[in-house]
DNA sequence: ACCTGATATACGAAAAATCATATATTCGAA
DNA sequence: TTCGAATATATGATTTTTCGTATATCAGGT
C-alpha cells in the first residue's frame, strides 16, 4: 500500500510549511493526536486536519482512533528511505522546529495516551 | 547564501518530477550539460531550462559554463543534509530513475567534459 | 559581420494547491 | 437522547505552479 511511493510523491506531500512541520513532529514523537497537532502548530483544526487526510491517503501516516482522540504516527509500512529522510532532515533542522516543539512541550491538558489493550 | 534552506524550501524545489529527476541525476553524475539532461529527461529544451533556473535559485544547484555548454553540479556549499537526503533517495530509486539514465548512457554525442584548466 | 547550435527568459493560458468558513460526524457523558 | 468536545469534510474563492510557444542571448566558426 505504501510501496508504489515515489520520490514525486514523496517530496510533493512534503512540499508544504504545515506538512513538513506535522511530519517532523511526528516522527520525533512517534504519535501525536489531532488537537496536540493543532496547538503545537498553532494553526486551524480544520487546516491541520485536512493536511493530515492528505498525509494518510499519500500512506505516509497511518491513524488510530482512541476516544475521541484520533492519533497519528509514521505508517508502519513506510519504506525505509523514507522513514531516513525524515530522521535526517529533523535531526538537522531542531532549531527550525523549535517553535512547534516547545509549544508542545509547554502544552497542558495533553491527552493520556494508552496503547490499545484492555 | 544556501544556508537558509529550510526544509519546506528545499521540498518545495523537489515536489516537481521533473525537477527530483534532474536532481538525482546530477546527483548520481557529478555534473551534466543542459543538453544531457534534455535528452535524458525526453523533454523540450525551455522546460528542463526553467526547472533547472529554479534549482539554481534556490540555491540547490551551481552552474558553470564552458564554451556553447552550461554545465550544472549540487550546489558547492550545499547543507550536509540535504546532500544526504539526495543520496539517499538516489540509492533507494535507482529503478525508478532508470529510464532517464538509460536514455542518457545511450546518448551519443556528448559533449567533452574538461575541468576548468588551461 | 553573419550564421548556427546551445541555453535562457517572457508571456499568457491552463491546471493544481491552498485557504477560510460552514457544516457533518463521532464519541463519551449526562 | 441530548449535549459538547474532537475531528473530518464540503464548497467556492484565491493563489501558486506549470506549461507551450515564441523570442532573446551567447559562444564559436566562417
Amino acid at each position: 500500500m505504501t510501496d508504489h511511493l515515489t520520490p514525486t510523491t514523496v517530496f510533493k506531500c512534503l512540499a508544504d510549511e504545515t506538512r513538513v512541520r506535522l511530519m517532523l513532529l511526528i516522527t520525533r514523537e512517534e504519535e501525536l493526536c489531532v488537537c496536540e497537532l493543532t496547538c503545537a502548530l498553532d494553526e486551524s483544526q480544520p487546516k491541520i486536519s485536512r493536511h493530515l487526510a492528505q498525509l494518510r491517503t499519500c500512506g505516509l501516516l497511518a491513524d488510530r482512533r482512541q476516544g475521541q482522540w484520533v492519533y497519528y504516527r509514521l505508517h508502519p509500512n513506510l519504506p525505509d528511505w523514507v522513514h531516513s529522510v525524515l530522521t535526517t532532515v529533523l535531526e538537522a533542522n531542531k532549531h527550525w522546529l523549535s517553535p512547534d516543539s516547545k509549544r508542545l512541550d509547554g502544552m497542558g491538558d495533553r491527552p493520556e495516551r494508552a496503547a490499545a489493550c484492555c
